[in-house]
RNA sequence: GUGGUUGUAGCUCAGCAGGUUAGAGCGCUGGAUUGUGGUUCCAGAGGUCGCCGGUUCGAACCCGGUCUUCCACCCCA
């Protein structure tokens, strides 16, 4: 008989019990904070229809779609020219009608049109469920994997920007990871264009933007040469992209020269106002204006923040911003919405490279009762439905295994008690108790052991 | 989508210019120690050399294809 070898799709992953110990934490340190600025949860389906995923992020994420093939006979719509003209785009929308979700803001944008009757606004929700795309897979990049998105629809307060802000700056401090976060305003950048005179390429030319610490000012002039900007356009950015200094500095350099520009002055306005009210808050990491930031998300409309991982090359590890029309698709104007969204997997990455996570994390028993035999076993299951009513997580060894084999067994799973409860300790009424870090062990009543336990 | 890279024991890897029975460390199982793990010593189990095909007297090694891994670009969390 032959077998196939056990294999998992390309980019997805397993994930064990240590590595589910933490995910867990950063998941619920994630949680903790959304909550605590009052956002509620909620889910959408793994998959939705191709007409609320297509058209949202760009050709590009329309490519990166995995697509669901139609139950039964998924044919029935292609008639035979369809299928001699091997035409794929086309033959593709016949076959398919549903996709998985690639991001949850668009899921999320249908959902609030859905839903609308339902919402007081501005609604602040949280939603943490995994995306797939069909990108290939490298470093810090999946197919699968978990976003937690934070967004406040229904309002156009720049406080919403504020607050994302703060939410991020806490989330990351308890997580113990150095950022940087960046900010930037995408009605600045249409201010370039505008004054540019590129008012309409202003998409590209931001990707271009984008790209300067990586391929360099010179980088930046050959690529916008090639996507047939002028040089004399490329002439009025060019004082721009060397800006220095810091935060006030960059604006006042920014406020002269976009002054004929009335959208780029509005991004320099909503810019400082957002760096006036974080004023007021105490954050761990200083905010930084990186006029350079654009985001591919075709979406966004004004604040763009992006937050990367100090001396990481892991690409961002939470990213969003201001999207003003998101839901007008759906047919509900208006509505305006901001939000970010955390990577949990390049988090997780980014802390077990940096050996964040403590060892706490992965215990999970805190006691283990050896199991000696059938008297002493039935003696114990009593003792350990005490120790589990005093909220303490205890297991029995299920077979009367040789001792060597339980003690390695608790230590293999980071177990830091172990109860012995032999024949001695019955006729004593006491239990043994070894510290399996320190090796040593003491002799306790019931009582005893579980106020120990309590402490530790 | 473009370019490159990897695949040998559960894990990390050796394996000389194609030549007999494919190796190490860690882990695992058992014993030294019949109520004590993590240290030490001894023994043992475990491999269609990713898969398919080709060249050759002979292939883990050379060639073609395919899958997979990882990386860069594109784009992104």
């Amino acid at each position: 008989m032959t077998f196939q070898k056990p294999t998992i799709p390309k980019g997805s992953r397993d994930f064990g019990p240590s590595e589910m110990a933490k995910r867990d934490y950063i998941f619920s340190v994630i949680k903790t904070v959304f909550k605590k600025y009052g956002y509620q949860p909620i889910e959408t389906p793994a998959m939705e229809n191709l007409s609320t995923l297509l058209g949202k992020c760009g050709e590009e994420g329309d490519k990166l779609l995995f697509r669901i093939l139609n139950s039964g006979d998924f044919l029935s719509n292609v008639s035979g020219n369809d299928l001699k003209s091997k035409d794929p785009v086309k033959l593709i929308n016949l076959i398919t009608e549903k996709g998985l979700k690639y991001d949850l803001t668009v899921p999320f944008a249908r959902y609030v049109v859905q839903h609308q009757n339902e919402i007081t606004f501005p609604f602040k929700r949280y939603q943490i469920q995994p995306v797939w795309r069909a990108d290939r897979p490298q470093k810090g990049r999946y197919r699968e994997f978990y976003q937690c998105d934070v967004d406040i629809i229904g309002s156009k307060s720049l406080l919403s920007e504020v607050e994302l802000i703060k939410i991020a700056d806490e989330v990351f401090n308890r997580l113990g990871i150095k950022v940087i976060i960046k900010i930037n305003n995408r009605k600045i950048l249409a201010g370039i264009a505008e004054i540019m005179g590129q008012a309409e390429q202003m998409m590209k030319i931001t990707i271009a933007i984008d790209k300067i610490e990586k391929i360099g000012l010179d980088g930046v002039k050959h690529e916008l040469l090639e996507i047939g900007i002028p040089q004399s356009s490329i002439d009025k950015l060019l004082p721009i992209l060397t800006f220095t200094g810091d935060f006030e500095e960059k604006m006042f350099l920014l406020r002269d020269n976009l002054s004929s520009s009335k959208i780029g002055l509005q991004g320099v306005y909503e810019l400082e106002t957002v760096r006036e009210y974080l004023s007021f808050f105490e954050l761990s990491t200083a905010v930084q204006l990186d006029l350079s930031l654009a985001r591919g998300l075709n979406y966004y409309t004004g604040a763009i923040i992006e937050i990367v991982a100090e001396d990481m090359k892991i690409g961002s590890i939470c990213g969003g911003g201001r999207y003003d029309d998101l839901t007008g698709v759906f047919g509900l104007k208006d509505i305006s919405g901001v939000g970010i969204s955390f990577g949990a997997d390049r988090i997780y990455d980014v802390m077990d490279q940096k050996d964040l996570f403590s060892e706490e994390t992965s215990q999970v028993t805190k006691v283990m009762f050896v199991n000696f035999g059938e008297k002493e076993e039935k003696y114990c299951l009593s003792i350990i439905e005490k120790v589990r009513k005093a909220e303490i997580s205890a297991e029995l060894y299920p077979d009367h295994s040789k001792i060597k084999k339980q003690m390695s067994y608790a230590n293999n799973k980071n177990i830091k008690f172990v109860a012995m409860v032999g024949e001695d300790e019955i006729n004593e009424n006491k239990i043994t108790l070894r510290n399996m870090t320190s090796g040593e062990q003491i002799r306790l009543t019931l009582g005893e052991l579980i106020s120990k336990l309590q402490l530790e």
